[in-house]
DNA sequence: TATAGATGTCGCAACACTGTCGCAGGGCCA
DNA sequence: TGGCCCTGCGACAGTGTTGCGACATCTATA
């Protein structure tokens, strides 16, 4: 699971926070001032560092200004920053700087692991983003009598064309892309719709079902993974 | 590497997204204002402009018009604009303008690198199949009872000469090139237009109309791609 | 300058797409 | 086993997209 710096002087509230996030399965480390985050973070591989606004000896301004400024990639880690106030000078000032995210205190331990759940995940779709634009745009995707064409934007069922809508296309493609991995609705939301799902995340299903539909009987290709989302059933041989 | 043009008057954050495009291997220019970047943006040879959205002395949106105004092929300079989250600019507005994408603060760095590299390689994407597209081709094309003669200027539907303006014989001899290739409306835009489509494409979609019609029956040869434009039916043994 | 053809724009109607809702069925955990 | 949550699925309404005729504009030509 990802490793998560915690950066906050307050010692009582650092613990509930780090409570909260290991028991939603992250691991956390914690530092107590500006130049011990820092110093960890140069030691330690971090995914996500979330970073009070006011710190003894180095304030979260500060750190992250130097975060940023960091050689390698480590400068470009996501920000959640904490702040007491919810003044609009200092929201200002800390996206500028680049923070990627904010919450106000006092906030609740669930918005909290929300937020970091989706900073993670975006950092993740943009990780696939950038992976699926080094590979050829164009590229015809085979998935047994499945084919899907970019460049003509059609899909074939057996060598009979499919008629997709936009949405389903792109979901289609998304799922053709990594055969056998599971997506989460939020994740799938946001890699097709590049929104931030708020809650209803039922038009992925939605999205699924029809496409289901469209596949016939080879739409159970498509599995549900409960609790989770979706995915392409793994091609193993000659299962058609 | 391309050089991309950075307009943000909040100087920090310029900074750190400079120092990120820099490090991601792109050469970045710099305007703190409208104008400045307008006067930049006709000196030097950039491929991408990297615009937020409130600026001083000339706001984004004002900049962009502008642009999306200048004579040559600058015009179509990709734009990723960027707005902070209390401005409500919604996709659409943006897509009115002609930004090609935008991204609301805040915003994690590797997010930002991400869009601009995935703008710039659609950009050479259509490039080169611009250039491929653009490049004489005086083979006549058959395609069933449809025959093209690009040296003739001519085309016959089942053996009767077909009576087609200019606007009508480019758009059916690209399609026809490229038979179950989707073009977008935005793309046969540039290629037959040799114009950047700034919304009202619906030019495009008479042109289509008026070949439709002439082809008579023939005329379901030209697929409607929903949401996306049009293609030529693949052809492919007798599945009419 | 008048005319005809070519081309872009507008508006309306038809249609496709998509998100939401409610209900039913089924898995998961105590 | 019972309750709860998650998922499947049909229906429906709002929205966006396209088809298409009508009209305005532009251009070349006599």
């Amino acid at each position: 699971m990802a490793t998560i710096l915690l950066v906050e002087d307050a010692l009582e509230l650092a613990e509930v926070i780090a409570r909260e996030l290991e028991s939603a399965g992250y691991h956390v480390l914690a530092a107590g001032d500006g130049l011990s985050a820092l110093d960890l973070l140069s030691k330690e591989a971090c995914e996500l560092m979330v970073l009070d606004w006011m710190l003894p000896r180095l304030d979260g301004l500060e750190v992250l200004r130097q975060v940023r400024r960091m050689p390698g990639p480590i400068a470009s880690i996501p920000v959640l920053m904490l702040t007491a106030r919810g003044e609009e000078m200092d929201r200002v000032v800390g996206l500028e700087v680049g923070a990627d995210d904010y919450l106000t205190k006092p906030f609740s331990m669930r918005e909290l692991v929300a937020r970091v759940r989706a900073l993670l995940r975006r950092e993740e779709v943009i990780r696939q983003t950038l992976r699926a634009d080094a590979a050829p745009q164009g590229t015809v995707l085979d998935y047994g009598v499945l084919e899907l064409n970019p460049e003509a934007h059609q899909v074939t069922l057996d060598g009979a064309s499919l008629d997709l809508s936009p949405t389903e296309f792109t979901l289609l493609h998304l799922l053709l892309r990594s055969p056998g991995r599971a997506f989460s609705r939020a994740y799938l939301m946001e890699a097709a719709w590049q929104e931030v799902s708020i809650g209803g995340d039922r038009s992925v299903d939605n999205v699924i079902l029809r496409l289901r539909k469209k596949l016939g009987t080879m739409g159970n290709l498509i599995e549900t993974v409960w609790g989770i989302g979706y995915r392409l059933r793994p091609e193993h041989g000659g299962a058609e």
